[in-house]
DNA sequence: CGTATTTTATAACAGTTGTTATGTGAAAAG
DNA sequence: CTTTTCACATAACAACTGTTATAAAATACG
């Protein structure tokens, strides 16, 4: 699976070939077919795991014995490009994005994982909401906001990283605190 | 262009072959090649193009005779996906995104973009500013915002459309109504 | 009209792709 | 030890790709 994301982050899903994903994970294409029955079983699969490891990386965050507003936090800066591991999930999410407007099949895999994605945030964001606000447009606006920034950071120049990084990390923490306010 | 526009949208960057796009467009590649000197020429142009209707609409928009707050308020809905020539453009945008993590060609492409966007929103929430804060962050969060909504909106399933196009337009109504109050 | 130039079509090329079939060696089972 | 199963490698296939070269048609021009 690795190999399968640092593929796509690196040089785009057309160049997720079996030949080139094999030859990084270091097998041929024997190996590949052997447990995918197709090149879509091995992208999809691919897409799968990444959305769980970052998942679990959230559940996690979420489960730690800490304010409501520090759990918040801990799980959006969990969802965003803010290190080398989490800036190839979104290269590789921003792929299957693009990929999604013209597959009915991505489009669904991604709309299961933004239903759960949504529950998590509105579960966290329920004890901090101002009473007449929805919790639920919370949600919303926060998946928004997170999207916006995550692509912001994804595709700045490799130069300006650290810069956006900071930005954003400051964007963040502002829209979260607005939240209370 | 509106054949490469078209197949990307529906069928894909992978799928905007060359005899695909000159099928869509009732040519042979023959046409194409004397066009264009490269594959990747035509699906820079067919990006570059997309950009220049879009912001034609905008410039449009922004010069009409209208309020401050009614003005930025037009320019944000062109930039939406809110029917279906919009759609087809964010769909085509998502698809360079997509590969564009993996192409320092595209990168750069989108950073020239993002300039010009982020200039004339910038011009337009000057004179909506509350004083503390400075246009430039403003206009920062707005396009966070405006791409996270976007592709909200863009991925959602064909027939949520209507409803997310409603919910869109409502959130961006008091988005900008919140710069004011 | 005839000629020059631009535009498009046709055809062929080598390279790459996903897929399938078959071979091979190692581990597991008896 | 023997046999069976599993994990992988190798090889071959037809289909499709971008690119290039060449021919034909359409247009512009004198």
């Amino acid at each position: 699976m690795a190999a399968s994301w640092n593929v796509i982050a690196q040089e785009g899903l057309g160049a997720a070939t079996l030949r080139r994903v094999a030859s990084v994970a270091g097998v041929t294409t024997g190996a590949l077919t052997h447990y995918f029955s197709d090149r879509d079983a091995l992208l999809i699969e691919a897409l799968r795991a990444a959305h769980m490891a970052a998942g679990a990386r959230m559940l996690e965050a979420a489960e730690r014995d800490l304010s409501a507003k520090a759990r918040l936090t801990a799980v959006v800066f969990e969802a965003l490009p803010l290190d080398y591991n989490r800036l190839t999930e979104w290269k590789v999410w921003l792929a299957f994005w693009g990929a999604a407007a013209a597959d009915a099949r991505l489009l669904d895999e991604n709309r299961r994982r933004y239903a759960e994605w949504r529950r998590l945030l509105q579960g966290l964001l329920e004890p901090l909401k101002k009473e007449p606000r929805q919790s639920s447009e919370l949600a919303d606006h926060l998946m928004v906001f997170i999207d916006g920034l995550g692509i912001k950071v994804t595709l700045a120049a490799p130069a300006r990283f650290p810069r956006e990084r900071t930005r954003a990390v400051a964007m963040v923490t502002a829209h979260i605190e607005s939240l209370l306010d």
